[in-house]
DNA sequence: AGATTACATTTTGAATTCATAATTATGTCA
DNA sequence: TGACATAATTATGAATTCAAAATGTAATCT
């Protein structure tokens, strides 16, 4: 018996990690915005939970970064700031790089084949100027290329990092030529990837993470600028 | 008054997190062991607190993945893995190609001079063949230069990931050859960080990732080869 | 009114309790 | 003996409890 023979095994689950996985879109979706307090009793009442797995969720959340613990002062809803982007998107940018690398050395033929769907739809999406399916099928191609590199590691890494950037909505200050800018950078992710070339596709990548970066930023100012409340 | 003004705040701290920074430095020096139960109710005694916080702080190390919680049956610690070596080291690779990068954009005058005392006093080491010491300041010398990047997700990020693999105690494995070529490549990477020449630093920290990793695979077959058990 | 204190209420952190699941020990029978 | 069933014990997950801290409210004073 093999440490790899894992059909068979029964999924058993916590309360705990349920909660992880059901409050973490919710932070990432802004229903639970950024600089609030965590609701720990209504949460525990909206999912019929005590306040021992809650608590202990909240700890894991606090571990990702999504949550900031204040001891006898509860859970708060971290924000996106200007810091954190500034350091975040430089790691998602040699990440997304390496993950562009493995990716051509790994992917099938059947993967690229998906991918190059997603490509054509997606330019389908931005000649009809809609930016939110655009966006939708935008992070499905990213995270087809992340798990084409076939690295676990990796793709958790990345998932986690994402997650506490993707609560900055900033598709809709996105200008016309940075949108333009963008499908013209996807246009070269996707013949590089069907070439198979990695080091030209890691390139690209990390190219286009310092652009999404400057994107991000001018909504981070914006916003800012019109809320005007300080950071956490 | 700005978000920056955090002179002063009385830093308060969690049984949870205070347990979580014990209990890690023993799993990542072994002293819990690979492939063991976690003593739950010893640690509890141990630490004198009650099963709460310690459930909490094995839940936040189980999102490190320094241990693995079964449902119903508690915490084991993670082995490391051949699996996870080749995938780990590759993210590190990358990480600290990064932070090689970022160092020399960044880096003091005086945070170099820190950083060339180390290495010297690492060559008298090696020089001395003193393994252990060797070691110690080998570690030094990469947590300076990824200090010197000062980008603190890149170091929370690659410390997670490097506690993970730090538990691989690999250097009674290490062949005279790999040692020198090890010291060699630190001679390139002190040359390239006091050129501050970062795209070379990059490559070289890369590299040198590479040829840690075949050690630890190294070490990790030997290990396995004697103890022939199975994988978690 | 605005500041200050005293007191009540709520929230939080952590210990305790309790039901259930897993493990170990014991007994039975071929 | 050893395979199996059953009972006792222990460990685990999660709810509950309780003390301490924080917050909110009312009364008092200037």
């Amino acid at each position: 018996m093999t440490a790899a023979s894992d059909t068979n095994v029964i999924e058993r689950r916590s309360l705990h990690l349920e909660l992880v996985e059901r409050i973490r879109p919710l932070i990432v979706e802004s229903q639970l915005k950024a600089g609030d307090k965590v609701p720990e009793k209504e949460l525990c009442e909206r999912f019929r939970v005590s306040r021992t797995p809650m608590r202990e969720a909240l700890k894991v959340l606090a571990a990702e970064r999504l949550v900031r613990l204040e001891p006898n002062r509860g859970a708060w809803v971290t924000k996106v700031t200007v810091e954190e982007v500034e350091e975040v998107f430089p790691v998602l940018g040699a990440l997304e790089a390496l993950s562009g690398e493995l990716a051509c050395s790994n992917i099938s033929d059947t993967e690229i084949a998906y991918i190059r769907q997603l490509h054509d739809q997606m330019m389908q999406n931005y000649r009809d100027r809609n930016l939110a399916e655009y966006f939708r099928i935008n992070q499905e191609i990213h995270r087809a290329i992340l798990l084409a590199a076939k690295n676990q590691s990796l793709t958790n890494t990345c998932q986690a990092l994402s997650a506490r950037m993707q609560r900055a909505r900033y598709a809709a200050n996105l200008s016309e030529e940075r949108w333009a800018n963008a499908v013209d950078e996807h246009e070269q992710i996707i013949r590089s990837l069907e070439a198979r070339d990695g080091k030209q596709l890691g390139m690209i990548l990390r190219q286009h993470m310092k652009n999404k970066q400057e994107s991000v930023l001018k909504w981070l100012r914006q916003t800012n600028a019109e809320q005007n409340n300080s950071a956490i």
